[in-house]
DNA sequence: GTTTTCGTTTACGTTAACGTCAACCATGTG
DNA sequence: CACATGGTTGACGTTAACGTAAACGAAAAC
C-alpha cells in the first residue's frame, strides 16, 4: 500500500508526525474526504497535499474553521462572475491578513536580534571580568 | 486618569479591542503585574508595551505559555555566564521558529498569488463570453 | 443621598482541538 | 486455527483561553 499514490492513515500520520485521531478529526470537520477500500480510508496524493495545507495553516495559527476557508480557496471556483468576484475578495482578505502577520514576524525578529546583540555584549563584558 | 503614563484597565481594553476579562486573565497567568491604586489596577507605559507584545504573540499563534517565555526574553537576564548562555539559546530557538513561520507565510502568499492570477484569467475569459 | 458607572473577586460555563478508551472488524502470520 | 496487528466507530475526558454571571465596593453624577 506504499506505492502508486496510495497512503494509509498511518503513512500520513507518521510522515507528518500527527496522530491518526487528528486525521480522522479533520475528516469529521469536513476538511478531508478520502476514498475507502471497504471500510479503510485510502488517501490519494491530492489528499496528502490537502493535509499538508491544513498543517501549514495550523502552524500559522489559523483555526480549523479558517483553514476550511483557506483550503477551499485552492479548489477552482465556479465560473459565474459574481462567484469569481466573491472568490477574489476572499483571496485578497487572506492575503492582507498574511501580510500583517508577516509584518508582525519582521518586528519580532528585529526585537530578537536586538536582544541577542545586548546579550552578546553582556557576555563579552562579563567574560572580560568587568563587574 | 488618561495622562501621565497611566492607563485604566478599560483604556487598554478599548485601545487593543479586547475585554477586561482577558487582561485580568493574563495577570492571573503571571503575564502582567500592574500597580494598584487602592483596589484598582493601574497600568504604566511599560505594562502597555508588555500587553502589546502579548497580543502580537497571540496574532502569531503562540500559546500563552510560549508568550510567557517570549515576553520574558525582553527583560534583561541575570549577569552570570551560564544564564546568559541559556538566554542566548532560547533567543536562537525562538528566532528559528519565527523564520520557519515566515517561510510558511511566503509559500502561502505565493499560492494565493497564483490562485488570484487564475481567478483573474477566468474572470476575463468569462466576461469575454467564452463558455 | 441615592443611583449609575467602573472596577474587583469568585466561580462556574463554553468552545476548539484533540486524547484516550472500549468494543468491534479484517487480515495475514506462525 | 489462534492471535497479533492495524483500522473503524462511538463516546467520554481534557486543556487552553477566555465568557458570563453573581455579589460586592467605591466614586462620580444627578
Amino acid at each position: 500500500m506504499n506505492d502508486a499514490d496510495q497512503y494509509s492513515i498511518r503513512d500520513l500520520a507518521d510522515e507528518f508526525d500527527i496522530t491518526t485521531r487528528t486525521i480522522r478529526f479533520y475528516e469529521d470537520k469536513g476538511l478531508m474526504q478520502p476514498a475507502r477500500d471497504g471500510q479503510r480510508r485510502v488517501y490519494s496524493k491530492g489528499d496528502r497535499a490537502r493535509l499538508k495545507l491544513i498543517l501549514r495553516g495550523k502552524r500559522l495559527g489559523f483555526s480549523l474553521d479558517e483553514i476550511t476557508q483557506l483550503v477551499s480557496l485552492y479548489e477552482t471556483p465556479e465560473d459565474t462572475v459574481p462567484q469569481l468576484e466573491q472568490y477574489l475578495e476572499t483571496l485578497r482578505n487572506h492575503r492582507s491578513l498574511l501580510e500583517k502577520q508577516r509584518a508582525d514576524i519582521e518586528r519580532t525578529l528585529t526585537d530578537l536580534a536586538r536582544a541577542e546583540e545586548e546579550c552578546r555584549q553582556a557576555l563579552t563584558t562579563t567574560l572580560n571580568g568587568q563587574s
